[in-house]
DNA sequence: GTCTGCATGTAACTCGTTACATGATTAG
DNA sequence: CTAATCATGTAACGAGTTACATGCAGAC
């Protein structure tokens, strides 16, 4: 149902964009819940001028580069605060490739399984790593602890529940090596 | 890259099956991490039948009601052994409309937000303690403590990290909602 | 001057969902 | 008998990825 439609007018409801600012935002925290690459965006963006839920200024960057600054119109604003109230149903199925090979361990052996636990618990840790370095720089910025009208308390919220995922995951991958024992 | 491919193929592995079957495994704790409807199923079980990765024979249940019995085939198997023990990159994004609204906080009064994250818990809280009655069925059928070569094995880890999943998600809720007041 | 990043687009394809369509079996 | 479940398929559409394609700006 067009998530990627109100993630766009969510992102110019805190800014003017152009579409690439609209990608790079999908490669941060965002990224750990939403993404779509360029391909997918530019052409939504036509969409929606069309619809009137957002238009554009052309600038030009240096000598002759143009840019393309999109921002919401009172139309856009007013779907999005329609969207952002909505109760939609839990989704069920969050795809994961590693948990449906785990579901065929019966098809491993002992030795292979713990191989590739043991992988997917180092590459976990690797992005814990990250996640946490980014929410120290995070707050490290802030001057006051973060509370609900901070401008960054989104960005705060979506990082730790990134990084608690991460944990959560982690910690079931070590729980389920020692079973193996 | 296929998923649903070896989706299929490591259920065939477990046992022969027709497509009715294979959408009905999707409902059990394995669709909480990977699914697909039967529109998806029944032509790419005709796919791989032509690239001769599984075989079928045809059953009559009752007077004339003809149902296919999916296998695999050596070729099928070595394909899936491949796969099992191929390491793939840790997929970034795992798409969540309710943390795409999270980033967007900031365009919710705190009566909204507020709302929009007791539903949440509430919903996650009524799917725990399913998955939870599920747990504690599959635990009252083993004699003995689950260990790797349980043949429950792979679907005991899958219901204790869903279940782990749940969890980490409504303590992030809980301790995001303290963090309104 | 050259490499990285900024900036925008389209085409082809694959994946996934909703809707359309049909019919048999089984348990109450 | 009748409702739920078993069983199989197709069509149309929408969502998402990979690849193709181009060019400017800024830093070193």
């Amino acid at each position: 149902m067009r998530v990627l439609k109100f993630a766009i007018l969510g992102l110019l409801e805190q800014d003017k964009m152009t579409g690439y600012d609209i990608a790079a935002a999908f490669k941060g925290a965002l990224g750990q819940f939403w993404s779509a690459k360029h391909s997918q965006i530019y052409p939504e963006l036509k969409k929606l001028v069309v619809e009137e839920l957002i238009a554009f200024e052309t600038v030009i960057q240096g000598e002759k580069l143009e840019k393309k600054l999109y921002s919401l119109t009172a139309k856009g604003t007013a779907e999005l605060m329609d969207w952002i109230q909505r109760v939609e149903a839990v989704n069920v199925s969050n795809k994961d490739e590693f948990m449906l090979k785990t579901y065929f361990i019966a098809a491993m052996d002992k030795q292979e399984a713990q191989q590739l636990f043991s992988n997917q618990l180092n590459s976990r840790q690797r992005k814990l790593e990250k996640l946490e370095q980014i929410l120290t720089e995070l707050e490290a910025e802030q001057k006051a602890p973060i509370h609900f009208s901070s401008p960054e308390f989104g960005h705060y919220l979506v990082l730790t529940r990134a990084i608690e995922r991460e944990k959560g995951y982690i910690q079931w991958l070590e729980r389920s090596l020692a079973l193996m024992e």
